[in-house]
DNA sequence: TCGATTTTGATAATCGTTTTCAATATTGAA
DNA sequence: TTCAATATTGAAAACGATTATCAAAATCGA
């Protein structure tokens, strides 16, 4: 992520919290700019081990409550990819599905303008209004393909 | 559904139980018997009402078991469509998708060959083998739409 | 019928997430 | 800077869907 980028993601972070009226806290800082620091998919507990190297008082409920504000602000996005734990990556500026390692559970990010516009004939026919969707290609990448191949 | 295809789903769960050693039970016909019956996608909870009807003293914790033996022998699928509870649906012959009204939560399945056949291209191209997928649409439905557009 | 085995319903446990609450921190005004 | 109003924190309790436990009841082949 540029700088640029980077500076413009703290600046609608700030935004979003002085108009409801929020505080700015040492905590929330740490755990926001951890968040920023790099793209993956993480659980609440993967984020909360990292921010706890950085302070290590910080507490689990405060990583929820910080990403719940991310999310209204449209910094994060929570993921469901079918296991118990929610996972949150930070927002790029494109859509973008998933393919999902069902045996070393990588995530491997794609975009399809093609799949996108049948999407929308889908709705049109049915006269739906279409707001987000969700697609998942479940299965096994190469490496793994490969493995199961030599019976490992 | 036709009274063969009826016969047919019958058949094959009492294969499944009879081959993993399992007894018949008066409980487990009834919620079988409900879930056949039509063709919805239901919480637990709503099964478990309906069952109650026919026998008042039918437990939670069977239909989840009755729908665990189901979705093992393929004649169920659970559904998770952004909501807490899961969904559970009798299979149909084909694959199909979800269009998912956020506001009354009907449920508008659809299939799309065009769009089966891109992912499958995604897929190709990243050497990654598919197993399942999960596509869903999320927005309004006509009616939904429409009272959205005139303000109710 | 009998006895080995499975099933049941009630209840407790589990697990991710949210809420509660008293102590603490932030902030703008005086 | 001091102050008071208000937001925030971390720990722990509560929550809600699902699963596990267990003793009593049902099934079923011999
Ligand atoms: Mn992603
Ligand atoms: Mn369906
Ligand atoms: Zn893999
Ligand atoms: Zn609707």
């Amino acid at each position: 992520m540029t700088q640029d980028l980077f500076k413009e993601k703290w600046a609608i972070y700030e935004q979003h919290i002085s108009q409801k009226g929020l505080k700015s806290t040492r905590q929330r800082d740490v755990i926001v700019e951890e968040f920023f620091g790099e793209h993956e998919h993480l659980t609440v507990e993967e984020l909360w081990q990292r921010v706890r190297k950085i302070d290590s008082k910080i507490g689990y409920a405060t990583v929820y409550r910080t990403l719940k504000l991310l999310s209204e602000s449209g910094l994060a996005h929570k993921r469901q990819f079918g296991e118990a734990q929610a996972r949150f990556e930070h927002a790029t500026d494109h859509h973008h599905d998933h393919l999902i390692c069902m045996s070393c559970h990588q995530i491997i990010e794609f975009e399809n303008d093609e799949i996108e516009t049948l999407q929308e004939r889908v709705c049109k026919k049915h006269k739906f209004q279409l707001v987000h969707h969700k697609m998942e290609l479940y299965g096994y990448c190469e490496k793994c393909s490969a493995k199961k191949g030599r019976g490992i």
